[in-house]
DNA sequence: AAATCGGGGAA
DNA sequence: TTCCCAGATTT
């Protein structure tokens, strides 16, 4: 993936727009102290501003600096966090402040990689935090920043790889400008927030369109990739059939080859089978009870399987239905129990034998 | 119902 | 290193 040479007008262009269609008055926009940025930044990772606002007000309110927020008891912080969600967030700042206090006499390291130390701030955070309050030369990268790449650039690999994400950190570091640094990272966020949007994004009013890859290809919303999802199991279904006969269970030799291949395994019924219909025509015998055992899910590599077992007590002896071929055998409860089973077999045979009702 | 969000901690 | 999770909101 190549960077495009356009490091000298793409700032320019960014801070243009944000001049004209950036916002510039949310609370944590006044008095840009290291402290204020980075409680909203916080905050804004999870929620969107304008939930945020009364959250943000109220929290300035009753801490209103780094002292007060260490010198709080954590209940209050937490209380203060309440509907916001990611609560161990609320728990990382309440820690992060007190070793502000204690270790760094209340003020913010001035280096990206000193800000990481705090808990819950790692480069992003972190670099938004200097860069707005401070006018550090740190490029953040969160989701926004994310979006607007990724379609700036076409970027056809999933942002969640950490080759992809390397580069994006490049990426994003090279357009970071020198001059206006805490405006520049508000824009990116704006431009991804209000124009650079997830679905519908307002192209035609866009600062980059000129010469944005993605959308030169018509389709900027395929950008970035979704997350490469694991294709979906197919999901397969049994009956399996635990027939018993004086104490006796009669098992099936699965064939060499697939799945289970030699095996010891119980009958199986399609699922749709009658299963009362199914045992008397396969086993030519007489049912003299059926006890429906709970159905569960067993998971293969590459499919589900749910497996509906059912115990069936047949009054025939056990010298019945036994074939030539030595495909069925009648096995002990305990002998069963010795051989090699598939796992969701040994699940079924032990649970029969403890003479649970319902399997868990 | 599925995707999202940045960082932490487990695998 | 990579994977998965927290939780509420949006799509």
């Amino acid at each position: 993936m190549e960077v495009v040479n356009t490091v000298e007008n793409f700032a320019p262009r960014v801070l243009a727009w944000f001049d004209l269609h950036g916002r510039k008055n949310l609370p944590w926009q006044k008095n840009k102290t290291p402290y204020r940025v980075w409680i909203s930044e916080i905050m804004l990772q999870q929620t969107q501003v304008a939930t945020v606002i009364p959250y943000y007000e109220k929290f300035m309110e009753s801490f209103p600096d780094v002292y007060a927020l260490a010198n709080a008891k954590q209940d209050d912080v937490l209380a203060h966090w309440s509907g916001l969600g990611y609560y161990a967030r609320a728990r990382n700042m309440h820690k992060a402040a007190n070793m502000l206090v204690d270790e760094l006499d209340g003020e913010f390291p001035a280096s990206v990689e000193g800000v990481c130390e705090l808990p819950g701030i790692g480069r992003s955070t972190a670099s938004a935090i200097l860069s707005i309050s401070r006018d550090v030369q740190a490029a953040i990268l969160d989701g926004n920043v994310k979006r607007v790449l990724a379609r700036f650039h076409a970027i056809a690999t999933w942002p969640g790889e950490k080759k992809t994400e390397n580069t994006m950190w490049d990426i994003a570091g090279y357009y970071m400008p020198n001059q206006r640094c805490g405006e520049y990272t508000q824009a990116m966020m704006d431009l991804g927030a209000t124009l650079c949007t997830r679905s519908k994004p307002k192209c035609h009013e866009c600062p980059l369109m000129d010469d944005c890859a993605g959308f030169a290809t018509a389709e900027p919303t395929q950008f970035p990739i979704s997350k490469p999802k694991k294709a979906a199991k197919p999901v397969k279904s049994a009956q399996f059939v635990v027939l018993k006969s004086s104490s006796k269970v009669l098992l099936e030799k699965r064939p060499a080859s697939g799945i289970w291949g030699g095996l010891w395994s119980l009958p199986e019924f399609d699922s749709d089978a009658s299963i009362i219909l199914e045992a008397e025509q396969r086993f030519q015998c007489d049912t003299e009870s059926v006890t429906v055992l709970s159905p569960f899910r067993h998971t293969f590599s590459h499919y589900h399987l749910d497996i509906a077992p059912s115990l069936i007590s047949i009054a025939n002896g056990v010298s019945f239905c036994v074939d030539e071929s030595d495909k069925y055998r009648w096995f002990s409860m305990d002998e069963s129990l010795e051989l090699g089973l598939p796992a969701p077999v040994r699940r079924i045979l032990e649970s029969v034998e403890r003479g649970d009702t319902l399997l868990i």
